[in-house]
DNA sequence: CGGCAAATTGAGCATTGTCAATGTCTGTGG
DNA sequence: CCACAGACATTGACAATGCTCAATTTGCCG
């Protein structure tokens, strides 16, 4: 088993999926400058207003993006796993429309704007591959559009624990539909739209009938075909096929 | 006035705002190859799981994309006005995740998927402008799930109506907070996770108190601030100091 | 063991949905 | 020029999903 050299080596094997890179691409996104930072939970990594001076690779742990309404109403429109770029936006968008904050603790590879934008000019491949990036988050807001605006609590939920189970297992973190969710009831709702007094219900309900486990923050699936059929989960829009990084095969 | 020589004159201008293009850039994104085409309303441009083999700029006309639930609920995630490119994700990704359909009679250039592809890595900059067409579609989704999460029927209309006036007026489609918006009132509500009984009593709410002006498909924002206020709209998401098109100046 | 955040539960309510009828407008064919 | 069809808008009565408010319990940590 190979250790990585650099916090990019991940990243370069998952846009080597994407479009074949040569050897001076390869160089240039290794050796990217950046700082490593460690964040507590709720620590606000963006802020809405700001000038983004600075995107972030994840390395561990877990980050969202929400917005508030003028009456004060939280939306979370994402949340970020390992090996997820954050706020990609900020290199190319003048100012942040939108907050992003550590739901775990994170380790974060943060690299400077105009180092980004260096790179994408000088190697239009390696640009080519982080544009795919934000567009698959883009294929996930549309689908979280959905999501709020045409499901019911039960498949919202139902839908949301699906797409976490398939973006957990693709990095590792999930193994036979189980995995940890370290959000509150509270997070769930704004993710989804709800009031927590009702999520706790429909987490209630979805766990009576046998579609989920839960046991502190961690979820089991027992019957996949059942969630994903609650859910009228599809996951077309995930775009794995240009999303795997590829795990670290055992010798 | 000047009359434009190319179908992509007008996107020139807009990403020379975003930053410099070279004589071989400007030549580039002018010299891309296109197909004319004339959609009637309803026509389906690209269907879910498709693999795309173009993207269109709009030259006039409206168009929307949407997905459809498994139980059959249609959500419109986005509606597209001239000079937006349609469908720019589908250079990258592999498989569509949604649908496009032409609103209103339009007027598209397709441009050959390949096309773009060689574009971009000739001419990053090129690239770079295309790939914040996208981060700004990107933003747009984020505000329509705080729209749909988060806002009640009333605001989230209004919410709609706000974006519409702002991004029309860039355009030079709107004057004095008066449009023509050709949406049923069921493809509103399709766009606002509403039901079209519904969306109707809110217009009609809206109207009542003199917050809008409804002759047919036109609408009238007599008191700009007072809509702002009830949709909660700030135009921060529009990014519109990197998506002005420049109009012509007359003479 | 106290203190706190989060989860859970209950009761009542209201925003929004459902169903169904009616009205309005536009274009078309006679 | 008029009758009619069809799509869309409007309205009413009623139902229900999900919200509000408020209390209670659970789990965790010092």
């Amino acid at each position: 088993m190979t250790t990585p050299q650099s916090v990019f080596e991940l990243t370069l094997r998952k846009f080597e999926m994407r479009a074949p890179l040569d050897e001076s691409d390869r160089e240039a996104l290794l050796a990217l400058p950046y700082r490593l930072q460690t964040v507590e939970p709720s620590v606000y990594i963006v802020r809405e207003g700001e000038r983004p001076d600075r995107s972030c690779l994840i390395l561990s742990g877990f980050a969202f993006r929400h917005k508030v309404t003028l009456e004060g109403a939280r939306q979370i429109v994402s949340v970020h796993i390992p090996g997820d770029f954050l706020d990609l936006d900020g290199a190319l968008l003048n100012v942040a429309d939108h907050n992003v904050q550590a739901l775990s603790r994170c380790e974060l590879a943060c690299i400077p704007r105009a180092a980004i934008r260096d790179l994408i000019l000088a190697h239009p491949r390696v640009g080519t591959a982080m544009w795919t990036e934000t567009l698959i988050d883009g294929s996930m807001f549309r689908e979280w559009v959905v999501n709020v605006g045409r499901r019911d609590a039960r498949s919202r939920i139902a839908h949301l624990l699906c797409e976490f189970a398939r973006r957990l297992d693709v990095v590792g973190l999930a193994a036979q539909y189980r995995y940890e969710l370290p959000m509150t009831q509270e997070q769930l709702a704004d993710a989804t739209g709800l009031t927590p007094v009702h999520v706790n219900r429909v987490l209630m309900g979805l766990a009576r009938d046998g579609l989920i486990e839960r046991t502190k923050r961690f979820i089991g699936i027992p019957d996949w075909e059942a969630l994903r059929r609650v859910a009228g989960f599809s996951e077309t829009y995930l775009h794995l096929d240009q999303l795997s990084s590829p795990r670290l095969k055992p010798a």
